[in-house]
DNA sequence: CTGAAAGCGCTTACAG
DNA sequence: CTGAAAGCGCTTACAG
């Protein structure tokens, strides 16, 4: 005799693990004896816009979650168009893949503001569109994300590439302005105020420590700041050796000089330095940063600093995404933040 | 005279922003002059196995690109039941946001892993499963995720969760050990080394600096080497406060004593005091750290510390998830990794 | 070699 | 107050 088959119907659907079994809205409404929209407009709280009785809903809540329904949001997703997802773009290349870590504190505060608005943050590398011939980003092709928030470095012509991908995108510390989505620090500004505070010290002469050799707008106007300032008070201004650790001669280490950090990184790396060299910032040597990061607060406090506040700019970066998901047409000026000093005892 | 108006379906379809229309299947198909299905089986290489013509593969080639056709993952992933979505899970709340940033290295080499393989990584916030009661993460409940690689300390009870909500889960650096699925560095070995690097350099008493007051596997282990080393050795063990800052006396930067950092930030923290003190590291006091980022390879490369190369986790945990992927059975064992000595000049 | 059709999990305009 | 049906963009078993 033929062994029993059971009937196999024209397709017959994704194959998923016994023991993950997905709960369909047909199920739930299987179980309470009601139809699949009755189930979609109750649990959607759109009940009482329809009048479902509240009863039913009651009832239909409770077996949903019995039966533990959780919805999909791919059925979601492909009716509404939205899915509910902003990519952050970052750099993350062989090459400079560690170029900037503090970048973490940006989509900390990204991924914060949108899970509060019921977003999720999906991770994209920069190189992937960068090069339209390396593997362009499934997720630019494929039409996953409502808005894209790039971060850090990213000029015009990138930018065009990403607007084109997905209209809505956001530039956070981009490399360059423009009037509408964009957030930027006052880098002129930072650069100027941390070669103040050496100047107001007291110190003779100054000297710019890019750490860096690479060129970017926020190290062009850093440099420009300090260039301001040192004009404007006669201070003699020396630049220090490029390179991927920073080098400072021993002759810098004195009283008279003031050495300006063009960022975070080469700050701790000048304070190391000076402890390698028995130098005491502050007293033996000035020492100022353009540019903050939490790490430092925790690290070197006594630190003379301009602030940054990453996490509060992802913040900002993230609503002006989630303005542009509600109405592609809104309004978004950019913003220009200035920041302030954080006084230290290292100038 | 009524105004024609066009004639409007049962269901207008989701509104898309008249610039930004999405090109489907069909218009390709259509433009074509073939059907859906051979697009399709054109489009996803499967052209030769079913038989379709060369000329006709080409053609159809063409015309997308032509079109500008991208196709909507949305589409593949509610047929086929994948997103090629991985979720790597972070601490993020409000009061240990910036616990350790370093933790963006695990993510920078997941993500580097997953999209070499056409994944992409999403961030979920650990605090949100936590808590059942706080919003429980969109991306766990909505059936969005192929894996999980849960990253830094999760202990069992969470552990347990989220292999509820997904089944594919890989444990990164986490707070328990498991048999499986598990990446893990030996936190005991890097204490002891770091200790033990001291009692080479000849320190006479050692200084355990933990810098913070959380417990955890990491700390509990690399403090339960440095106490193992300095039992060995019959070196004087003494303990510095914690806090959110460390602070160590300055009668500890002595050249008998040797300070042991707990982690990178720590280290950080005790070069700068060195530095404050007019201490050279080395010279006039011992210091070594059990831990290793890629910024104290840019700010102290001079700093003797344990090696703890984290993208190349991130690297390995991305690849544990997506064999859990092709096969939810897989065998993935777990592994233990030990890490080296970077020697340094401040021992 | 190719196409019509079913179906993934949802939402919603429409008809009762 | 409620349900049957269409449709989002795909893939694939099946019939020609």
């Amino acid at each position: 005799m033929a062994a029993i088959r059971p009937s196999i119907g024209p397709m017959p659907g994704p194959k998923r693990s016994a023991g993950n079994r997905r709960i369909t809205i047909k199920e739930v409404a299987r179980a309470a004896g009601v139809s699949p929209t009755t189930v979609s407009l109750s649990l959607n709280g759109r009940a009482a816009e329809v009048g479902v009785s509240q009863a039913r809903v009651e009832d239909i809540r409770r077996i949903a979650s019995e039966l533990g329904y959780r919805p999909s949001l791919l059925g979601y997703s492909i009716r509404t168009d939205k899915t509910r997802l902003v990519g952050a773009l970052v750099r993350n290349n062989a090459k400079e893949r560690f170029f900037n870590l503090a970048a973490y504190e940006f989509l900390l505060g990204l991924n914060e503001r949108l899970e509060a608005a019921d977003h999720s943050m999906c991770v994209v590398r920069l190189g992937d569109i960068e090069d339209e011939a390396a593997s362009p980003g499934r997720l630019f092709r494929e039409h996953w994300l409502d808005a894209v928030v790039a971060v850090g470095p990213v000029g015009e012509d990138l930018a065009a590439k990403v607007n084109q991908a997905v209209p809505a995108t956001v530039l956070l510390d981009g490399a360059f302005w423009r009037d509408q989505r964009c957030l930027m620090r006052d880098e002129r500004a930072a650069g100027r105020l941390a070669a103040q505070s050496l100047a107001d010290a007291g110190r003779k002469r100054l000297v710019w420590v890019p750490g860096v050799r690479r060129a970017s707008r926020a190290l062009e106007d850093r440099w420009q700041g300090v260039q301001d300032l040192a004009r404007e008070r006669g201070l003699p201004l020396t630049v220090a050796e490029h390179g991927y650790v920073a080098q400072v001669p021993e002759a810098d280490f004195v009283p008279e000089a003031g050495l300006v950090a063009y960022n975070s990184v080469v700050a701790s790396r000048l304070g190391h330095l000076a402890a390698m060299l028995g130098r005491r910032p502050g007293a033996d040597v000035g020492i100022a940063s353009c540019e903050d990061s939490h790490e430092l607060g925790r690290t070197w406090p006594e630190l003379t600093r301009v602030q940054f506040d990453r996490f509060a700019m992802g913040v900002a970066a993230a609503e002006m995404a989630l303005a542009l998901i509600a109405d592609p047409q809104a309004d978004c000026p950019s913003r220009l933040l200035a920041g302030g000093l954080i006084a230290g005892k290292t100038a």
